[in-house]
Parts: C-alpha cells; structure tokens; sequence
DNA sequence: TACGAATTACTAAGTATATAGTAATTGCAG
DNA sequence: CTGCAATTACTATATACTTAGTAATTCGTA
C-alpha cells in the first residue's frame, strides 16, 4: 500500500495526530474550514478504506485512530521538496527553514545540540 | 497570483531550475518517465498561462525560463509538511531529515556551521 | 419504549489534474 | 524554394479529488 495522502486526507490526519484520535465532530471542530459533516465523514471513510486509520463505537459516533506515523506519511513529500526543490540538498532545505524570524534561538540552540550529538556519534 | 504547483508542474519546474532553462525536447529528456512529447508542452503551456515560466524562440522550438525562485514555490508546500506532519516544529523536521544514513558527515557539519553562524548574530 | 437529533451509509456531481491525439505551423536541409 | 521532420496550437478524455446531498440507522432521553 503505497501511503499517498491527498490535500484533504492530510488535513485529517494531522488532526488525529495532534489528537490521537477524534470523530468526525471533532475533526469538523478543529478544521476552520467550511466544511460538510459529510464531507469529513467521507474522507474518513476513504482513509479508512485505504488502511490508513481504524475505528471504534463511541456512544452512537465512531472514533477514528490514526494506524499510520506522521513521519511515515511525510517521507515522501519531504523528500519530494528535498529532491524537487532544493536539489536534494538537505542543507539549502535546513538554511530555508531556519531563515524564518520566527525562528526561536531556544530551537535553534535544540537543532544544534542535536547536530553536535550525531556529529559525536560519528566521531568515536 | 497564488503560486500552487501540482505534481506534474513541480517536476518540470525543477528541471528548469536545475539547467536555468529548457525546451520541450531537453524536459523530456531528463523526466525518466514516459511522457508524450505534447504532454510536457501542454504542462509548459499551463505554466506560462499563470506566468510562472516565460519562453523564448529557439530555432523553432521554444526555450522556457523560470519566472519563479525555487524557494518561493517550496514555502508554501515546506510549510505545509512542517505543520502537517511534524505540528510545526522544525526540530523535529530536521531530526527527521538528518536520520538517513545517506546524510555524510561534510553536509552535518556544514549545517552545524550555519546554526553558529546564526546563532553568533542572535546572541550579539 | 418511542421519538428525535446525531450519526453513518450510499450516491452523485463538479472541479482539477494528467495525458495525449490531431491539425496547423515552422524552419532547416537538400 | 520545397519537402519534411520537429514543433506548437488546439482539443479532448480519463481519472483523481473534493464536496455534499439524501436515506438509513442508532442511541440516549423523555
């Protein structure tokens, strides 16, 4: 099963990653956008019917659990960005992204202390 | 102009940014999938049509140039995958793309570099 | 236990995307 | 200057994606 997710099916997803789980109301809930009950519900159903969550009875709703890792599903568009855009150049990717202001120095300060643990891996 | 990308358009648009500029023939070239000839024009065409390349007489052929930054079009889809799948935190997106084995040791440190270089102008 | 609001099941339809065929055009080789 | 191979212009179609309506079902509540 080739883990592809559309536009949509990731805005769900994220929410049951965020979440754990949710129903269909609280997906409704944390998407701003204006959408359908039904439309939710339809999307689940698709994710469902390729693998991608479960679900279990709650009261009269079903609660959809997501059976994929996030970081499973973004290896490919990562790596499409990585390859496409940057040129698989994983250091014009990291530049890009810390370019932003928005940027803490805490998070920066993190991302190199992690640098400096598997650089030291490297070493010895 | 919303600068949206789709699959196909992403892989033309990086053979043009990867060679400066490229005529149908020379796309084609590169794409290692088996495209029609007139499938690429037609991708090129709708690229010019929401002016994100231009093109050029060559002969009789058309050479097509970029109208857009690498960069600028990768925001938007970087963006979405950092809050998507990794919930906005850029931490856990590099961790995840400095994983792979395939990442040599000069890329790492260059990296690491740069987060000095960065963090040398935050704290001064 | 019967009602009703909430939910699920089924179905459908509009829009976007991807692909490529045929017709018209072009410019270079002979 | 003419033929033709390459190219562009125009058009079309199949599939994927997004959205949501209506019908059937369900469970809590009165």
């Amino acid at each position: 099963m080739p883990l592809h997710l559309t536009n949509r099916e990731l805005d769900v997803m994220a929410v049951l990653w965020e979440r754990e789980s949710a129903t269909v109301a609280e997906v409704l809930d944390v998407l701003s956008e204006e959408l359908a009950y039904t439309t939710v519900l339809t999307v689940l159903r698709g994710l469902e019917a390729k693998g991608h969550v479960r679900h279990e009875s709650e009261g009269k709703a079903f609660r959809y659990y997501p059976t994929v890792e996030p970081a499973k599903a973004g290896e490919k568009a990562l790596r499409r960005v990585l390859d496409k855009i940057y040129q698989g150049s994983r250091e014009l990717l990291v530049a890009r992204l810390l370019s932003d202001d928005a940027v803490s120095e805490d998070e920066l300060r993190r991302i190199r202390q992690m640098l400096d643990e598997r650089l030291g891996e490297v070493e010895r």
